[in-house]
DNA sequence: TATGAATGAGCATTCATTCAT
DNA sequence: GATGAATGAATGCTCATTCAT
C-alpha cells in the first residue's frame, strides 16, 4: 500500500502544489491566454521543463489549478447545514457560504469561461464545469423541495430556481471584478433574502 | 447638410455592417482568442487589409461589434413599460424582455468576458461593459424603488437586488452553454417571479 | 513644338512637383522605408492612387525626387569657376560650393545609400549615383591636372584624391546627422586648405 | 568565480557568435530591410525562435553584430602606432589601418547608415555610432596635435581635419560598393599622403 | 484625372512544447 | 528529476500596389 509514501514521492507533491498555486494566482492575474507557462514556471520558482514534467499541457495545468481549488472547498460549503432547524436557515447558511465562495474564488468562473470560450473541444471542456454545477444544483434543489414539502415553502419548480441564483452568484463575482465599487456581499444577502422571501409561505 | 449621405458613404456602411456581423459570428462561435483576424474576412467576404481598413486592429473590431449589437437592443429592451400599472407588472414585463435578451445574445458575455480576463488593459477595457450595466442597474432600481414609494413592495435595497437580478440573467446566458439541457427560458421566468413574489407585501 | 505647353501639361508638371517636394522632405525626415507612400501622399495633398498616375512605384519616386534635386544644382556648383587665376583658388572656390551643397543636401546621401542598401538590383540602382559621382569627379580631376601641367601643384595621381575628397564631403555630411556638434562648415574649409597645401610645391 | 564557464555557457556563446556572424554577413550582403530574420536563421543554421532566444528583435541582433564585429578591431587599429618616431609615420601608418579596415568593414558603415535612416528613434539609434567615431576623432586628433607641439606640423585644428579625413574614409568605403571601378587603395593611400604633405612645414 | 477602397503577400515576433544534457 | 536551450508553427498587422467609380 502507498500507506508511507516516500519522501521522493512527498517532495514530488508538494512540488506539484506549489506549481497549482502559482499557476492558480497567475492565470486568474493575467487571464489564461495573456498568461505564459514562463510566467508561471517563474512565479513557481520552477523552469519551463519541469511545468510539464507536472502536467501535460497548459490546458491540463489550468484544469488541474481549478480542480485542486474545489477540492479544498467542496465539503465546507455543503455541510454544517444540519444544524439548522428550517429550509429557510439552511438556505440562508448556504447563501453565507456561497458568498463567502463569491468573493474566495474571485476570477475562477471567468477564468474557466475564458478558457472554455476559446476551446478547441468546448463540450468536452465544459463538462468539468457542468458536473460541478449540477452537483451543487441539486444539493441545493433538495433543499427546497424538503421545505415544500415539509409546507415551509409554497410549491415551486426548485430546479430552474437554483439555477438562477447559482447564476446570480457566478454573474455577481464577474461583475465584481468588472464593477469595482459594486458592494458584492450586500447583493449576495439581499438575493437570498428576497428569494426566501419569495418561497415563504405567508 | 449629409441628409444625403454619398453613395460611397452608404456602401462604406454597408461594408461596415457586413464586418462587424461576420466578426459577431465568427468570435461567438469560436471565441475571441482562437479566431483568426482571417476567419473574420473569409465570413464577411473580404479580405485581411479590408478589415484593417476599417478597424484599427482585431480588439477594435471586438469592441465594435459588441457595441453595434447593443445599439440595436438599447431602447427595444427597456422601453414599452409604461403600458403596464403596478410595478409588479412592469417587473414582469422587463423580465420577459431580458430572457428574450439572455436568449438573443448567446455568448455576447462569456465573449466580453473572455476578451476582457487576458487583456493588457483591463480597467479601461472593462468601463465599457460597467457603463451598459450601470446604466441598466439605474433604470431597473428605478422601477423597484418606485413600487416601494407606491406601497406596493415592501421596503428594500434595490440597488443591490438589482445587481443580483442582471448578473443571475447573465449568469445564466454563460450557464445555457456549459449545461445544455438546462431550461434558460423556466429559470427567468421562476426567478423573476420568485423576486417579485419576495418583493410584494402580502 | 511643345513651345506653348497647354495648361493641362502645366497643371501636370505642377502637380508634379509638389508631389516631388513632398517626397524629398519626407523621405528626408523619416528615411525611405520608414516613410510610407500614404505620408507622401498626405503632405502633397494628395490621394495615394494619385501618386500612382504620376510614378510608377515608391522605387520610382525617390529616384525621380533625387534627380530633380540634382537638375537644380548641376550647373551652380560647377560654374563660375572661370573667375578664379590659379587652379589653388579654382579648387577653394569649388571647395566652398560642395561645402555649401553638403550642408544644402541635407541626408540626401544617406537617404540614397538606405535605399541602394537593400534594393533587389543593386548594380543597377547605384549606376545612376554612381554616374553623378563620376561626372563630378572628372571635372574636378580636370581642374587638378591643369594646375600640375602649370607647375601650380605637385605631381599627383589627381583621380584618387578627388573621390577621397568628394567622399569625405558626404562622409561628412553623413556624420553632420549623427553627430550634432561636429562642426561641418570647419571640417569641409580645413580639410580643402590642407589638400590645397598639400598640392601646392613650396 | 566563473573563471572556468560552464560547457553550457561556452555552448551559449559560441552558438551566439554563429548567429552575430550570420547576421552580419546576411545584413551586409542585402541590407538590413531586405534581410528577413529567417534568412538570418537559415544562414546561421538555427530555427528563427532560437535568434529570439538570444537576441530581443532584429535590431537588437544588427546592434549586437555591429558591436561584436568592432570589438574585434578596436585596439587593433589604435595601437602599434608607438613603434613610429616621428608624427608623420604615425599618420601614415594609422592610415594604412584604417585603409585595411575600410576594406574590411565593406559596407558596414552603410549598413549602419540604412538601419539609422529609417530608425524610429533616429537619436538614440545614432549614439551608437557617434561614439565609436567621436572615440577615433580623439584618438587621432591627439595625433595631429602632438606633432604640432613638436614643431613637425603647421599649426592647424586638429578637430575638424580628424573628421573630415575620418568621413573621406567611411565616404570611401560607401563609394566603394557604388563604383566597382574606383581604387579604395589608392584613394587612401593619397589622402593620407596629401594631408600629411598639408601638415608638414617645410 | 483623381479618389479612396480593396487587396494580399510578406514579416517580425510569440510561445507552447520538446529534448539533449 | 530538472534545466534551459531549441524549435517552428501560427498570426496580427503593414503597406505598396491596383482598380472601380
Amino acid at each position: 500500500m502507498n500507506e508511507t509514501p516516500s519522501k521522493r514521492e512527498l517532495q514530488r507533491q508538494e512540488r506539484r502544489q506549489q506549481i497549482l498555486a502559482a499557476a492558480l494566482a497567475v492565470f486568474s492575474e493575467r487571464g489564461f491566454h495573456a498568461a505564459n507557462v514562463s510566467d508561471v514556471a517563474a512565479a513557481a520558482g520552477v523552469s519551463q521543463g519541469t511545468i510539464y514534467w507536472y502536467f501535460d499541457s497548459k490546458e491540463d495545468l489550468l484544469t488541474a489549478a481549478i480542480l485542486s481549488y474545489f477540492e479544498r472547498f467542496e465539503q465546507d460549503t455543503l455541510t454544517g447545514l444540519e444544524g439548522y432547524e428550517t429550509a429557510a436557515d439552511k438556505l440562508r447558511a448556504l447563501g453565507q457560504s456561497m458568498t463567502q465562495l463569491a468573493q474566495d474564488m474571485e476570477g475562477l468562473f471567468t477564468l474557466f469561461m475564458e478558457y472554455w470560450a476559446s476551446s478547441e473541444q468546448r463540450e468536452e471542456t465544459g463538462q468539468l464545469w457542468a458536473a460541478m454545477l449540477t452537483e451543487y444544483k441539486d444539493v441545493i434543489a433538495g433543499l427546497i423541495e424538503e421545505g415544500v414539502r415539509r409546507g415551509e415553502f409554497r410549491p415551486v419548480e426548485a430546479e430552474p430556481l437554483v439555477w438562477a441564483v447559482m447564476a446570480a452568484f457566478d454573474g455577481l463575482a464577474a461583475y465584481t471584478m468588472l464593477v469595482p465599487d459594486m458592494d458584492l456581499v450586500a447583493s449576495c444577502h439581499v438575493l437570498v433574502e428576497t428569494v426566501v422571501q419569495g418561497l415563504l409561505i405567508k
